[in-house]
DNA sequence: CATACGGTAACGTTGCGTGACCGTAC
DNA sequence: CGTACGGTCACGCAACGTTACCGTAT
């Protein structure tokens, strides 16, 4: 039996987080000592442990709540959230380039942490990768993970045009094959 | 002179939108009309062309409101979004790592568009690198770009520690040579 | 006169943080 | 008796969306 705030330390929430998972019916107390004190037990906490874990998957409290009532549909709602969580990284990868563009545009582009297409196939060329190399690379990446192969290349800043016009020539070279 | 629906269907916004840009003063109509209408000029329209910019960077309202009041520090706070945006990009990659960890637990795992290191190396040995190829590629990303060559390989779902271990050693090689 | 637009104002969203004000444990 | 904890409100945050209710343009 713990109290609020000891149970909060040892997940590394505030205390006002618990408050306001009880408020939701998320986690309560399964218990309430003689002065009104919230006492939470071990099933408490495991419970608790459930929830920061799918919190770190960046679920919704809504979402966890479901999921600890009935878990049925769990590996749904986690393919649901990965396939959100590749929408934000585009959008982010996006914002991106917007604000390279913009600091491009007023030369004070340096070292960024961002990849572009140039310092790829910079990277790739420096490797000892031909043309040719990097052709095949891009068919095999296209055969093996076609979606991962589109947002790695949105990722380099490449419009979506052009990367459907590359995904399309990668799997027509290899379908040739 | 355009009233606020007509100038909010012109950049893609709604009327709520531009209601509560004027609320934070963030843009004020230059005119109102004998009914008290909010009209918009051509320069009023050229600011929310930079609002509209500047959101598509990300940034706060407030921030944008401050850029265009005075234009200082403009490479300043578009830098330091940059490097938010790692940290975000950061955090949902982590976020994809946890539930690719949940599902393949439960051999959920088929397809997904997240790559990893065992597909990524996959990819390029059918792209026909060698071992002494791929070694190489981690010594050239990480003289070209040593940031991005860290976040890529955080992104396949590697650990800091053996990311950290993979660039000394990249680093190493490249002084050797 | 209908209806499509304009105005203001207030409340809802998410996941808590912060503060007030009060009782309790040590 | 101090002070560190507990309790319950209630408000604030970002960036709007969504009513509601009323006036205006056509």
């Amino acid at each position: 039996m713990q109290t609020i705030s000891q149970l909060a330390r040892r997940f590394g929430l505030s205390r006002s987080a618990l408050l306001y998972y009880g408020r939701i019916d998320l986690l309560q107390p399964s218990g309430r000592s003689a002065a009104n004190y919230r006492l939470y037990n071990t099933a408490d906490e495991r419970r608790l442990a459930q929830i920061c874990l799918y919190r770190q998957a960046g679920l919704p409290l809504q979402e966890i709540r479901s999921l600890l009532h009935s878990s049925d549909q769990q590996s749904q709602i986690l393919t649901r959230r990965l396939a959100q969580l590749n929408q934000e990284m585009a959008l982010l990868r996006e914002q991106s380039r917007v604000i390279l563009r913009l600091l491009k545009h007023r030369r004070m582009l340096r070292q960024t942490r961002v990849l572009d297409k140039q310092r790829w196939v910079e990277i790739l060329a420096a490797t000892g990768l031909s043309e040719e190399d990097m052709h095949r690379w891009h068919v095999e990446f296209e055969r093996m993970s076609p979606e991962a192969h589109g947002d790695f290349l949105e990722g380099l800043g490449i419009s979506k045009e052009e990367v459907s016009a590359i995904r399309r020539w990668s799997r027509e070279q290899g379908a040739k094959r």
